[in-house]
DNA sequence: CGCGCGGAATTAAATTGTTTATTTAAAGTT
DNA sequence: AACTTTAAATAAACAATTTAATTCCGCGCG
């Protein structure tokens, strides 16, 4: 077993032989930063009687109320089944409602309810404490290359998941 | 429409203040990049019959044969319940096998069964593979920065979490 | 020698997350 | 108008994580 592997083939054949040296350890290194992440999310939001996964469906309803579990799911980047369960948890908190659509019968809306929207400034703090404390001894710059890497590979990932070709 | 913020204008004069400009993103940001990441790899750890997460035991047994449930869950960054549960299924599917150590009676060592040797090979080309896409049109030396910056947030989050002070 | 303390592993309970499959309603086709 | 297809929400089954509480065992102390 040695630790240096330069013997791996590409398999894509023209590209830099580099490619693969160090992106070995991108998928443990992100893994293991978003675990503290949502650990250290999930102490702070207890607060707020919330989970770590709950907390951008307040943020994203406060911004635009009334959206559908579809709308969420997507903009929050989980599936749809998992959006409909967190969805109803939330409702037997006590943070949300769901209302069915006049017009058309297959959608349901999403409220705020009063419990709800009071939790909103609360994880806004706890949101940002978060990522300040996360990126303490950073400079600004460092942020958002960070931010910027991170969002270029998951465009990656989700190109290469779509399979969009032509 | 005025919330647009981030100018490059105001330099390192008050740096508190724009501190926790940016970091307001980082949890979410860090958070969706690490959900794509978990599931791509989990579509190619399923050739395996593997699950994400179970990888980096087998990977880390497979350089050190023996290791208990808590040092694993320290290698890991998971906590120990996660690693005992994960343990037992990896068990159950036969991927490893649980032994008690012979002097301590506490202890419990865990060793890679002939099926478990079998899937490492696959699991590093998974991983990184996995990688590879993630990274694609990244420098080296962009994955080089953000495996830094990952491992510096990671670093931030622990420490704060340890609260060792006195 | 007994008894309590601490460490290691495990169990229990709560939640998010994914994939697969099912229901229900709108839209499109013949 | 009836049938088919599609889209949205949901249900079910599996796995990962965490915190809190429990069990088991070794070890020191009285």
């Amino acid at each position: 077993m040695s630790k240096k592997k330069g013997d791996k083939k590409a398999k894509s054949g023209k590209k830099k032989e580099l490619e693969g040296l160090s992106a070995t350890d991108l998928a443990p290194a992100i893994t293991q930063a978003a675990r503290s992440m949502r650990t250290a999310l999930s102490r702070s939001l207890g607060e707020s009687g919330l989970y770590a996964g709950q907390d951008g469906v307040i943020l994203i309803l406060a911004e635009e109320d009334g959206m559908t579990p579809g709308q969420l799911a997507i903009r929050l980047g989980v599936k749809a089944p998992t959006m409909t369960r967190t969805i109803g948890r939330m409702e037997a908190q006590g943070f949300l409602e769901r209302r069915a659509d006049g017009t058309d019968g297959r959608l349901t809306k999403v409220h705020l309810t009063e419990a709800g929207l009071q939790t909103v400034e609360q994880i806004g703090r706890s949101v940002s404490e978060c990522g300040s404390i996360a990126a303490k001894g950073l400079s600004d710059k460092e942020i958002r290359t960070l931010l910027k890497l991170l969002k270029t590979i998951e465009q990656n990932l989700q190109s290469e998941h779509s399979d969009d070709r032509g």
